[in-house]
DNA sequence: CTGCTATAGTACAAAAAGTATCATTATTTG
DNA sequence: CAAATAATGATACTTTTTGTACTATAGCAG
């Protein structure tokens, strides 16, 4: 009886989330109403507040849309100097390369107001940071790091160092940063940290 | 001729800002309008008007009302295990105790989209950066640490992984972590790292 | 083809943003 | 103290935006 596959909703929804997506980057939370997506996309105000019925809906979504899936990867077969250095080159492409330096403050931000913000960007920290800390378990595993090492603390490191400089420094994450940083990230790892 | 410190104005402009952070903190950039100001205090809608013209100087000022005056201190009379403590101690408490890390994204985010937010978040971002550097300059000057330790990046590494913590991950910056983080940067301030 | 339903268009109501004018009131200055 | 001055509050108005309701059209599924 339902029409269950209409694919017009599909393509509302995503030239809308696209439009969306667009205005989030230029302007902010603030500009993402159904009226800019209205003027951006020529889609119907009732169209759009029937899909999004409420503008925090619409954000969320827009969120979600700029995440997009992810492309991560195992990368943990070492040695851990070449699976760190994936990492980091994966994250800063992100940040140097994608809207994603202008997506996640806006998500950041969010999320001290807004549960499903905070849910949503949990998630996708959640992700990076448990395929991180897999690359140091399995370097522990090969007995390339002290058994002892504060994988957690290696792992927040190696992550929030180049999410603080380009976000809130607004500085550059070149390769001869990321060389030195992962080199201090191994020297910790691969020396007990004296008492 | 001229009034030129009419106590009046003083008066309005603290009250208005004091109820635009509250409404920043409680509902975000969005909610801070002129009339917002105006149902939360009492202060007519022109007289708003009057004292900011565009809505974007309402919210900046809002931001420099948050942040207020600098209550940093030297701190660097050593050892340098006392003095990244305390460094470390005002941070940790501004973010736990403090609207700081609700104010923080949103003024991030902004940073992103304004340039004068930018120039803020550089400005108090940078007397922090500059208090810890030099208590690992002076550390050094002190045969504390190597000579050739990374400063700056220790200095990164030193602010960054707190605010990465609380703001993005939400996770809790108690005396243990604290302990050991500055435990981490000493051991790599200590000890040159190997080529 | 036929029924369903997503969309577009329109109209409308309510709220907010922004501007202008004027009376009142508090403060400064002489 | 008294007059000049400037800030505030109140009101009115225009424009824009938000949110809702209803109708006609057009595209998709069965």
């Amino acid at each position: 009886m339902k029409k269950i596959d209409d694919p017009r909703i599909a393509a509302t929804r995503s030239a809308a989330l696209d439009a969306a997506l667009g205005i989030l980057q230029d302007e902010g939370v603030p500009a993402v109403t159904h009226s800019a997506v209205n003027k951006a996309t020529g889609i119907s105000r009732s169209t759009l507040y029937r899909h999004w019925p409420e503008t925090k809906r619409l954000l969320i979504d827009t969120f979600k849309h700029a995440s997009g899936p992810s492309k991560l990867k195992p990368a943990a077969d070492g040695p851990l100097r070449a699976d760190l250095n994936w990492h980091l080159t994966h994250l800063v492409t992100a940040l140097n390369e994608t809207p994603w330096a202008k997506i996640a403050p806006q998500i950041i931000a969010s999320a001290t107001m807004d549960e499903e913000a905070q849910i949503l960007l949990n998630e996708l920290m959640g992700e990076r940071i448990a395929f991180v800390e897999n690359t140091f378990i399995a370097a522990q595993a090969r007995n390339e790091i002290v058994s002892g090492a504060p994988i957690r603390q290696l792992v927040e490191m190696m992550i929030s160092v180049p999410y603080f400089r380009k976000l809130i420094l607004g500085a550059t994450l070149d390769k001869g940063w990321m060389e030195s940083h992962i080199e201090m990230i191994c020297s910790l790892a691969e020396n007990p940290v004296p008492e």
